[in-house]
DNA sequence: AAAGTTTCGGAAAGCGCTTGCCAAGTGGCG
DNA sequence: CGCCACTTGGCAAGCGCTTTCCGAAACTTT
């Protein structure tokens, strides 16, 4: 009852096993039209569909293209993943995906599977951070790199051999404060993702840099988980420090490492009564999709997800990596009243 | 210099090729612990990754999930797919991911590659929809469960023989049309997608035969695209017919067929100036993680997403089918002040 | 027309692994 | 001590396909 195979095919078309894989699984030989012909109908009236499997030893190339994010759900992850699915299936590759929470411990894990299916490359697309597990995560990609996988990493480096998407995050969070300052905000609270995350910490050290370059420094930092609760419950303690300060007669603006947090914080503080713009400007980081329809517009910086998770898989595929570009968009929620 | 192979490290453990598999790889059969300890030894020396497509091709089962879905980005089948990835993860399964912008052409090539690749089981996302197209992917479909492949599709049915995760759209519609009424509202306004889009339909068909159990009928109807700017599209087309409505003393409900479609209304109508709840009450249908923040809190039916994925790979892995619960949920959209 | 060239189908050797079968070794028991 | 029942490792036959190498046939060329 097992699938119809090519020697099935070649056999009802009356050739050898040869000349039916000429034919049907693309070769630098093309059989003879009438053969060919033959072939063919034969293959459709069996149903054959290639075994990619045996395909893929005898060729020793498999055809996938491995991704690894930290949860699809997240919209972040998903656009990636978008462009990422997008080039892969424009590409006739297999898209392979593992989600991972996060944890360079089931990085590692999801990395060696993917070397265990040859894929021929692989897209790590969570953000590093640090952790005694990072070096076992580091082998891995070498043993993968070493066994002629190829590997990008998007935003951080992992190790020399990989390649990596840069993502200007600092650079990007710089030009942020810069535009908030422009506009005439003076009192900073940074919300940022546990140290050692590089993402955040990266956007952090821009934020922070641009605002020590104007003479200025945050009013106050606060961490905690890198997603929309860690920004909630940031928010929450950010009540009555954003209370004393307004009436101080500031105005005080929340910086949030992404936009997950950032909602998360407007969503506590508005528990509290407090609201964007009118009590507080708010502003976040990525412009992931989800920001389309909440309220306030919020102000971010927008990156290309969906670009660079096809950027990522083009460079996986053996392209040319084409610079990340992201861009300042301000919105409502840091417009002064 | 390519990967280190199972015989090379049997051959530096001083062991049969045999045994080195049974080994490493599980078997019925253990080797002796000094024989085996040799192996690993010398499989953890070499760096010895076992190539998943050879054991594939010998075992003849791959260890591959496939899973179908219309768009990863959109938050309805990231959440689905993370349901799918966990439980995929948990089983040691890999997962294969297919997007398909919901052309049942492009399910059809998605289903032939995943078939080729000898997946073990694939879980059909996306929803049916009236198509010419249709039955390639039926014949495919059944050509791939004749392979002895397993086939789930999530809220419709597509041939007998391939399994179904029963979603209740239609019960769940009229359940949130019941509560509507119960409530106080009276004059409805549904908004669809296009016609023959399976989900939609049932979801309009069960909200439509509660209205009519009660006596009632919808003021209007209107289809476009079945998401976010088809939803836009919709609202802007409302606004004159809902102005009216409010002057006529009304206090209109708009039921779009999902959330994205809602959120769309909603954004069309704020525009406008037309408020939910104040002008206007407005439902929709899924609960996606992006209403947590989407502000007014929308009515909606709750789909436990993430769940259902999990179900749609147990069930494809063999376990048994949960039946679906969703829930009717009033959220502030439809809180009449 | 003979020799050289090209074309084309087929035989067979893998790709890296699993597994049925066999032979040798081990221990238990009468 | 001899026989039997197990264990345990190894041999070799695949799994379904690609691809190299051959030989035969079909053309050219002079």
């Amino acid at each position: 009852m097992g699938a119809v195979t090519l020697s099935q095919v070649a056999q009802a078309a009356g050739v050898s096993l040869a000349t039916a894989s000429r034919v049907l699984n693309g070769s630098a030989r093309t059989p003879g039209a009438g053969v060919a012909e033959r072939v063919r109908d034969a293959a459709q009236a069996l149903g054959y569909v290639a075994n990619a499997q045996a395909q893929a030893l005898a060729r020793s190339s498999s055809g996938l293209l491995g991704l690894i994010v930290h949860d699809i759900a997240d919209p972040y992850f998903s656009s990636i993943a978008r462009g990422v699915q997008r080039v892969a299936q424009a590409e006739g590759r297999t898209l392979l995906l593992a989600g991972t929470d996060g944890g360079p411990a089931e990085e590692r894990a999801a990395l060696e599977v993917f070397a265990s299916r040859r894929a021929d490359a692989v897209v790590l697309a969570g953000s590093r951070q640090e952790s005694p597990d990072n070096a076992a995560l580091r082998r891995e990609a070498e043993r993968y790199l070493r066994n002629d996988g190829r590997l990008v990493l998007l935003g951080h480096a992992l190790t020399d051999d990989a390649s990596v998407l840069e993502i200007p995050h600092e650079r990007l969070a710089g030009e942020l404060a810069d535009a908030l300052i422009d506009d005439g905000a003076r009192s900073f609270h940074l919300v940022g993702g546990p140290e050692g995350l590089l993402t955040s910490d990266q956007r952090l050290r821009g934020f922070r840099g641009a605002l020590a370059a104007r003479g200025l420094s945050e009013a106050s930092l606060r961490r905690a988980a890198f997603g929309r609760d860690g920004g909630f419950a940031a928010g929450a303690a950010l009540v009555p420090v954003l209370r004393e300060s307004r009436q101080r007669g500031e105005w005080p603006v929340v910086f949030a490492a992404n936009d997950r947090m950032a909602m998360g914080v407007a969503a506590a503080l508005r528990e509290q009564g407090l609201h964007a713009p009118s009590d507080y400007g708010l502003a976040g980081f990525d412009d992931i999709d989800t920001l389309r329809d909440f309220q306030p517009g919020l102000s971010t910086v927008h990156l290309p997800l969906e670009g660079i998770g096809a950027a990522a898989a083009r460079v996986a595929l053996g392209g040319e990596a084409e610079p990340v570009r992201g861009q300042v968009i301000l919105r409502e929620s840091t417009r002064r009243v």
